[in-house]
DNA sequence: CCTATAATAAGAATGATTCTCATTATTGCA
DNA sequence: TGCAATAATGAGAATCATTCTTATTATAGG
């Protein structure tokens, strides 16, 4: 769990939106907050529904601001609906557990030790392909408990 | 690399689609060639220029349902363009490289010590959740040579 | 307090994918 | 082999998440 606090992921926000140029407004505000206060990746209608002041089509735009601000990840499943988290220097870094059934997404964490040696593995991979890598992503894909009953 | 011949994927996908009550059609044959020719995931539109005869409709409802009998994986990722390939039993077990700005889907391979610890992690880890786990998939994503030049 | 510029939000447009349905192919049985 | 009965096909329409347009509103900086 990350100990980072409100104040800090303000003063984050505002700076890696200065970056690019954008302004960490209100609406932009409202989303960090939604997401902060939600503890697995969302939806747009979720965001929406859970704040009905907020416009969709500037969810929308904002979501990718924030996504190109490096603020905000979003996910994409076989689900109709892409999910959206904090990017992983707010949170930390985890995988994605996904109920396919139900589309539900939830975080989990490797050990220190696999996550490691994936990670030195997956760098040799990278130079052979010659490909500059970003990040990795790691899903379980499955039933969750409810959906099997 | 799989050894399996032609012949056997065409009793493998006749039986599979059987399994459903579907049938092994000319057009899901072709599919099945298309995909067994190309060493990596293709796209729809891939797929109707290597072949101009197939209808754009048949092949969306017929990769469905290859996918639904277990021969085929669709591959969604932040591309417009979702991907598909043969299922892991007919290639082998593999993880996805992906070029964020052209989208183009690449395989690759853990060694085997990492995958089997990476497996057994997993497994425990889809206990803790209560879920049952189909599968798991692993994606590598950046940019490829071509597009840092 | 102004002015220039950026952000907002309502609704239109886009486009990949899915659906509809009339036509064509396939299967199993007589 | 011929005949239903049923499934698959394919052309185009429909769907729907997402993106775009544009007039309005908010913001920052002088």
């Amino acid at each position: 769990m990350s100990t980072i606090s409100k104040i800090d992921i303000d003063q984050l926000a505002a700076s890696q939106l200065t970056a690019i140029n954008q302004r960490y407004t209100k609406n932009r505000r409202q989303l960090i907050e939604i997401l902060l206060q939600t503890s697995k990746p969302i939806t747009i209608n979720q965001i929406l529904k859970s704040n009905q002041k907020l416009a969709q089509s500037s969810v929308y735009r904002n979501l990718a601001v924030l996504e190109q601000a490096g603020l905000v990840v979003k996910i994409i499943t076989n689900d109709d609906h892409a999910h959206y988290e904090l990017a992983e220097h707010i949170l930390d870094h985890h995988h994605h557990i996904i109920c396919s059934p139900c589309g539900e997404i939830l975080d989990f964490h490797l050990s220190e030790k696999i996550e490691k040696a994936l990670e030195s593995s997956l760098k040799k991979i990278a130079d052979d392909f010659g490909f500059s890598i970003d990040r990795h992503r790691l899903d379980l894909l499955g039933t969750c408990g409810e959906c099997t009953e």
